[in-house]
DNA sequence: CCGCCGATTTTGAGCGGTCAAACGATCGGC
DNA sequence: GCCGATCGTTTGACCGCTCAAAATCGGCGG
């Protein structure tokens, strides 16, 4: 079954189109340097023979991998969010002629320096970035393009980067909550200082504020589980004055939320308006469904890959690196959209419909 | 920061070790070829220069391409499992000093074939495989390494696979409920025809047969969700004699079921018990806990790469293809976990900890 | 002292492409 | 009718490494 004397070669395509190699190639990465008749000819070869250039040759002659690095964390508690971003951008990056290459390693930046050193990758598209992360820095020192997805909570975040707008999300959910009559809203977050983190505690306090409610119902989970929620709602209950509406930075705690709030007796979406994050499968269990942000997943994986695509501006051996080339160090913010359930019944406005759908 | 001059190239590690470049080669693929003194005295060289070998060019000198490809299947219903069963493939692949290469594509063949043409990569691990799979047979007649994690309906499977004993896993729940003395065992499958559902559907059968239970308890649910697990769980409901006992072959259902039993006012775990598949987080989100078959991923990617390392046995001009090649199609058949939480407190004898644990 | 041998090392020839410069027509302009 | 510009195509060199064959070097038996 196997063609028989292995792969086509350019040379095997020349001779039969009687062009010579170059022409071939010209014909595949440069058409307008040939004329017509001869590029129909080298196709009907190419197409003939059913001749597909040698991946490792062209790279090493390029001076490029054709890859993408992508860092994937060995972690006991795996995030359905990223991985679902991590699908798209497969597609994304393949749409851009390229394929995503798969990394593991615990210090990170030796793997990085090692698949630059090897010259295995062209680029890299950070994710799950922290407050203070040493990894943007360094690819920045060393020329080495990447996008990030995620902020880092350095004040001059180094290169692109595509981020939710946790803050507004969250300012947006007091908004509609307040819209339905609730005046206690506390917030539960994570203890983890990420920039995800901040931003949305941010964003519900700004919320609270702006509509003279008191944002002192916080509590900080411990980790991002179901009982670590439980937890927090206990916090919460312990108080003389119960909250009509609990917003949690994901939907684990959020279930764990919405479980202590029948556990006391109390009907979620009711008496207690409960919303998560992220619309992970998670919502969907819960009676009555959760309330939860989406976050415009297939838009992240388009920007970045467009960032990436638009990170070429490097010229090999011109810049020194010194000022950290002029790549305009690109922002760009999106923002999540509210889908409601049953446990927070929330009437979405006009706008808010807009801005979802125009993402 | 960047390296002035480039990255290091074999040619500059010879000279600074006053040898030649095949040397400095045969020192990084050959050691033993080489005199201790002489290998010492490279080796400093590598070092001192930070000399790491281009990836591409040795790739294309060796006819390699240092790259197994994944299919990642562009779905609306993620599995974390499958996730998380990518995650440690990563690692394991890297163990082997390969990467993984992500890809999509619907027509998952001409993905394979354009793949392979372009040499991009070595070779394939296959997942998600179904009944009537035709990618196992084309990549046999092609010469392509590949392994399959899980089994295709095909009488004979081409290729070397890896996969759950989800029969003896059925099996076996169906006894340890039994131990229960639960005696009215139903079970929710899926509808789809894959090998997966249908052995576990099998055991279920045995299992009961073994012990004079009758098997007529059945359900097949529409698709993999809580909503059909609850669904599933009506039907059951709706005969004379309920079931004390429910195996579902995934966590979603599982909890679509655990669901339908609490909102009829019963006990689960109690009154019905109610096993999943998976151990998935959602496998936490039930109180109490939903008892689960747990997979051994992590063996099961480190035997994935243990049969594609030792497929190398094909010399590439030499065979025909005729025969498919010789390397003994050999399947692999690993043993789940039961994982007893609240929905259905098993008592695991010793050999069950055993065989898991040795796993 | 010489030829032969095995262990080491080096040289030559690609792997399959791309780049850059050289080449041969064609062509309008003077 | 000769010349430089233009277009299209070809040639030479090389990307950075590995493979195979050739070259070098002691050491050893005769």
């Amino acid at each position: 079954m196997a063609r028989p004397g292995g792969p086509v070669t350019i040379r095997q395509v020349a001779l039969h189109a009687g062009v010579s190699r170059q022409t071939v190639s010209n014909v595949l990465n440069a058409p307008h340097r040939v004329d017509p008749a001869t590029r129909r000819r080298v196709r009907a070869s190419v197409e003939a023979l059913g001749y597909r250039p040698n991946r490792n040759a062209r790279n090493l002659a390029a001076r490029r991998a054709g890859l993408i690095g992508y860092h994937v964390p060995i972690t006991d508690t795996p995030s359905s969010f990223m991985d679902r971003f991590l699908h798209l951008l497969t597609a994304e990056v393949e749409d851009s002629g390229r394929h995503v290459l798969l990394f593991t390693g615990t210090t990170e930046i030796d793997a990085y320096a090692d698949l630059v050193a090897q010259r295995a990758v062209d680029g890299f598209v950070l994710a799950n970035t922290v407050e203070e992360d040493p990894r943007h820095r360094w690819l920045a020192d060393h020329d080495v393009p990447f996008v990030s997805f995620g902020r880092t909570g350095n004040g001059e975040q180094p290169g692109p980067w595509v981020d939710l707008d946790g803050a507004a999300a969250c300012h947006r959910l007091v908004d509609r909550l307040h819209d339905l009559g609730r005046s206690r809203i506390a917030f539960v977050g994570g203890r983890g200082r990420t920039v995800q983190n901040l931003e949305r505690l941010r964003g519900w306090k700004a919320g609270c504020t702006a509509f003279d409610l008191p944002a002192d119902r916080l509590v900080l989970a411990e980790d991002d589980t179901v009982e670590a929620g439980g937890a927090a709602m206990r916090d919460l209950l312990d108080s003389e004055v119960i909250p009509d509406a609990v917003i949690a930075v994901s939907d684990p705690l959020a279930v764990g939320v919405h479980r202590e709030v029948r556990r006391q007796g109390l009907r979620p979406g009711t008496d207690v308006a409960v919303t998560g994050f992220d619309d992970s499968p998670l919502a969907s269990v819960v009676d009555g469904g959760l309330t939860s942000v989406r976050q415009p997943v297939e838009r992240f994986a388009r920007t970045v890959v467009d960032l990436l695509e638009s990170t070429n501006s490097t010229t090999t051996s011109a810049g020194r690196g010194s000022t950290t080339s002029a790549n305009s160090d690109r922002g760009v913010l999106l923002p999540g959209g509210i889908i409601s359930r049953g446990s927070a019944p929330i009437r979405l406005t006009e706008q808010d419909l807009n801005e979802w759908e125009s993402r």
